[in-house]
DNA sequence: TCAATTCTTGAGGGATCGCTCAACAAGTAG
DNA sequence: CTACTTGTTGAGCGATCCCTCAAGAATTGA
C-alpha cells in the first residue's frame, strides 16, 4: 500500500545513487569486522572495538548494518562465499568421486585452519560457542549452518553409495558425522597451536576410516 | 616475617573453626557454577546468574573464590577430579594396552558428552572459547589443559610403541593429536545435538585409524 | 559476658555494554 | 539556487558488567 513505483527501485542507467555517498568500503570494513568476529567471537567482540577496526563511528555502522547480530550474519554470508570459508562445498562440487572430494577437503582444512594470514580454526565452528542467553539465536544460526554442512556431507556419500563407489555395508550417515567432527576438531586444534603438517598428519589418519581403506 | 605460629594453622583437636560459619555448601554451589559455566562458557555467565544459581549474594561468593576467575578455575578443578570430567586419565591409567585405552575413551566420550544429566560436551573443550583480551588468561589455563592431554596421550602411545604393542613405523605424536581432534570434535558435535548412538558410530570409526586395524 | 573471628547482607561505584538521535555534511534532481 | 536524500558525527542513554565495602549476624575462646 502506498507505494508509489516512481520512488521504489533505482531505474537510472548509469549507478548514480542520490544522497550522501559512504565514505567507507563495505567489502574492507566486513573484512575488518570477519577478523575480529574470527578471532574472540561474537559476544567477546564489543561494537567500540568494530568500530575502531572498521573505521566508522556506531551510528554509521547502526545505519549501515542494522545492529551486532545483523553485521554478524552479513560476516558470516561474506566468509561463506570465500575461498577459505567455501572450501568444502567447492571439494564436494568440484571433485569427481567422493573419496577424492573428503580427501581434499580433510587436506585444505590442515592448510586453512592454521594458515597465519588470518585468525585460525573456522568462523563458523568457533565464532558463537559461548553466549548469553538473549544471544542464543546467533548461536543456532551458526549451529545450522554446521548441520547443514553435515548434511551436504551425508547427501554425497549417499549418491556415493548409489554410484556404487561406496560398498552397500558402509552408513552415509555415519560417515559423515564421522568427518564432520573431525573437522571441527582440527579447527579447534588449529586454534590452539597446531601447524599445517601436523594437521596433515590428522588428515591422513582419518582418510583411514574410508570404507577399504586400509592403513 | 611475623609470623605467629600459634596463629597460623588450625591445630584444635576437632574441626571447630572460629567465626560464623557459611551458610552454604562450597560442593553444592561449585555445582551449580560448573553447570552454568558448562552451558554457556565463562564470560557468558555473569555474577548475577552465578549467585542466583549457587545460593549467595556477591560479597560472599567474593570472599569465598576471590573473584570470577579463580571461581572459575576451581570449578575447572573439581570437574576434572569428578567422573565426567576424568574419564579419559582414567581409561589411560586402568587399561593395560593403548588399544584398549584409546576405545575405552573414544566410547566413553561418546556416552558421556551427549549424557542429558549435564550440559552437552567438555567443559575443557568448550567454556572458554570465545573470550575478550582482558580475559585471554582463562582461555589460555583451558588451552593448556587440553595440551596436556594431548601430551599424555602421546606418552601414552610412546610407551606402548616401546613395549611393542605399537608398531615402529607408527607415530605416536601423530596418533595423540588425531585421537584429540577426533574427541574435541565429539564434544562440539554433542553440543550441536549428536546423540550417544550418533557419537558411538563416530568412535567406531575412529578407531580405524589404529596402526594395523582393518576394516 | 566480652573480645576476636568469620561470614552475610544491602547498597551501590566505576566502567563498559549495545544502541539512538538531533545536528551537520555531501551528494543528486529539478 | 532550493528541495530532497543519504551518510557522518559526537554526545550520551539505560542497562548491565565485575566488584567493593561498611554494617550486622553468628560462631569460638577467654
Amino acid at each position: 500500500m502506498l507505494s508509489d513505483p516512481s520512488k521504489i527501485g533505482r531505474v537510472s542507467g548509469t549507478g548514480a545513487k542520490r544522497g550522501r555517498p559512504p565514505t567507507f568500503d563495505r567489502a574492507k570494513a566486513l573484512a575488518a569486522a570477519t577478523r575480529l568476529f574470527w578471532e574472540h567471537g561474537y559476544e567477546a567482540t564489543s561494537i567500540g572495538e568494530l568500530t575502531k577496526a572498521m573505521g566508522m563511528r556506531p551510528g554509521s555502522l547502526y545505519a549501515a548494518f542494522g545492529d551486532k547480530q545483523g553485521l554478524f550474519k552479513e560476516v558470516v554470508q561474506a566468509y561463506g562465499r570465500s575461498p577459505v570459508g567455501a572450501f568444502m562445498g567447492a571439494a564436494l562440487e568440484d571433485e569427481p568421486t567422493a573419496r577424492e572430494a573428503f580427501r581434499r577437503i580433510l587436506r585444505d582444512a590442515a592448510a586453512i585452519y592454521p594458515d597465519p594470514s588470518h585468525p585460525a580454526g573456522c568462523l563458523t565452528i568457533s565464532a558463537a560457542t559461548n553466549v548469553t542467553v538473549q544471544d542464543a539465536e546467533v548461536a543456532a544460526f551458526l549451529r545450522d549452518l554446521r548441520n547443514a554442512n553435515l548434511a551436504a556431507f551425508e547427501t554425497r556419500l549417499r549418491t556415493a553409495q548409489r554410484d556404487g563407489e561406496l560398498p552397500a555395508t558402509a552408513d552415509p550417515r555415519a560417515l559423515a558425522a564421522y568427518f564432520a567432527a573431525v573437522i571441527q576438531g582440527m579447527s579447534q586444534r588449529a586454534r590452539d597451536g597446531a601447524t599445517a603438517a601436523e594437521l596433515t598428519e590428522t588428515a591422513e589418519l582419518a582418510l583411514a576410516a574410508w570404507p577399504g581403506a586400509h592403513g
